[in-house]
DNA sequence: CCATTTATTGACCAGTTGTAAAATGAAGTC
DNA sequence: GACTTCATTTTACAACTGGTCAATAAATGG
């Protein structure tokens, strides 16, 4: 008793928005093939017949959500702030305000750094993830047009980035575990301050702008 | 046809040392009643009876791994450096070196955190955790006698803690998800250097190298 | 030495899981 | 209109899940 058909692409993005939702809904536990075709509304075989596995449907599920989430696959939102004056802080209070909104999509992708230890396709992707992360940090560090250049020698743009990828993730868990206690004004203003310190063009040598 | 009998208090922790043993190898997921019991060598029978429930036996191992830990739970070895010249930096140092000893218990550490988004009992102990630690950096701080406090005052206690919370934790998301494309060294160096840049005596009211 | 208690086991249950395979029918081809 | 194709559903299954419970035996106390 088949029921109507639908084309390949259409069908796979059907599935995989069910997929996210379920994921969001539920955790990564939480998706099943069987809970991901009643949220699709189709057979669960049907969603097998289309991924061939579960794992294949979680590691694609994984694709979606890195390079759709606004937050790591972020390639796309980057430029708004490239031109910007001081374009890696505004960028960085951005982030933290986008994770704050979106408690769910962090949980995600943490649950997915945690699989990523026993599975190393997943990892791969996680890893990329991040490095494609650093990556944007450093151009849009050296882009910038109101961030000078780090004054320190000793602190490269890669560490720079790794740092402030830190301060983001950092953000995200403990803000998430800790609604309470975890003061994120105040949070975000320090990031603000130090990395005023580090950007900063240089203050002790008085920068004689006559 | 009952085996051996052991005292309550040693069962427990026998049950808990195993089901921990568990978790390390096969993650969160894999700790299911019946694993745990084949770990310590009873029956899954008993491990129910000893903790009531599947959900109560992962509960208390996260108490076991909170308390035990030299990560989080640090407060034993916490006095260790508050007597230290520069203790908040040799802190930080050692322990940025245990976490990339202990990949294991860091992924452990964040499966209960994604855990913990969908049960409260269990985000209530990881938020008093992370709360517990940034308590324990913020009175390093204060007791300090190489490190002087903080040099501006839009930066409070609390948020220089939280900050160097995320950059604890940060150092493990990235690192365990990434060991090739990460680079620990320059990681430490620049966090060292940052410290400095926020704690050092006044160096920016220039100190007038004419 | 008998009675009670209780830690321990193993069998069992109802439910869920991933996966395979058979049954079904709609759409196209000759 | 018969025939093939194939997306779709249904059924089937073996493995595993958390949990219950009666049977068992070791310890305990009288």
């Amino acid at each position: 008793m088949p029921g109507e058909r639908a084309p390949e692409e259409k069908r796979r993005e059907q599935i995989l928005r069910a997929a996210y939702e379920v994921a969001i809904r539920a955790g990564l536990d939480g998706v099943t093939v069987r809970a991901v075709a009643a949220e699709a509304r189709l057979s669960h075989g049907l969603v097998l017949f289309h991924f061939g596995t579960k794992d294949q449907l979680v590691a694609a599920l994984l694709d979606r959500v890195l390079a759709t989430s606004a937050l790591l696959g972020g390639s796309d939102g980057l430029e708004r702030f490239a031109h910007a004056a001081d374009g890696l802080r505004t960028f960085l209070r951005a982030q933290i305000e986008e994770l704050a909104r979106r408690p769910h999509d962090v949980r995600l992708f943490f649950e997915y750094w945690a699989l990523g230890t026993r599975e190393p396709s997943i990892r791969a992707k996680i890893g990329e993830a991040l490095d494609g992360y650093r990556e944007a940090l450093r151009t849009l560090l050296a882009n910038g047009t109101g961030d000078t250049p780090l004054r320190a020698s000793d602190v490269t743009p890669d560490a720079f980035a790794a740092i402030a990828v830190s301060l983001i993730s950092g953000f995200a868990v403990q803000s998430v575990a800790d609604p309470e206690a975890f003061d994120m004004g105040a949070y975000a203003a320090t990031v603000k301050h130090l990395l005023e310190q580090l950007l900063a063009p240089p203050a002790s040598p008085p920068p004689i702008r006559s």
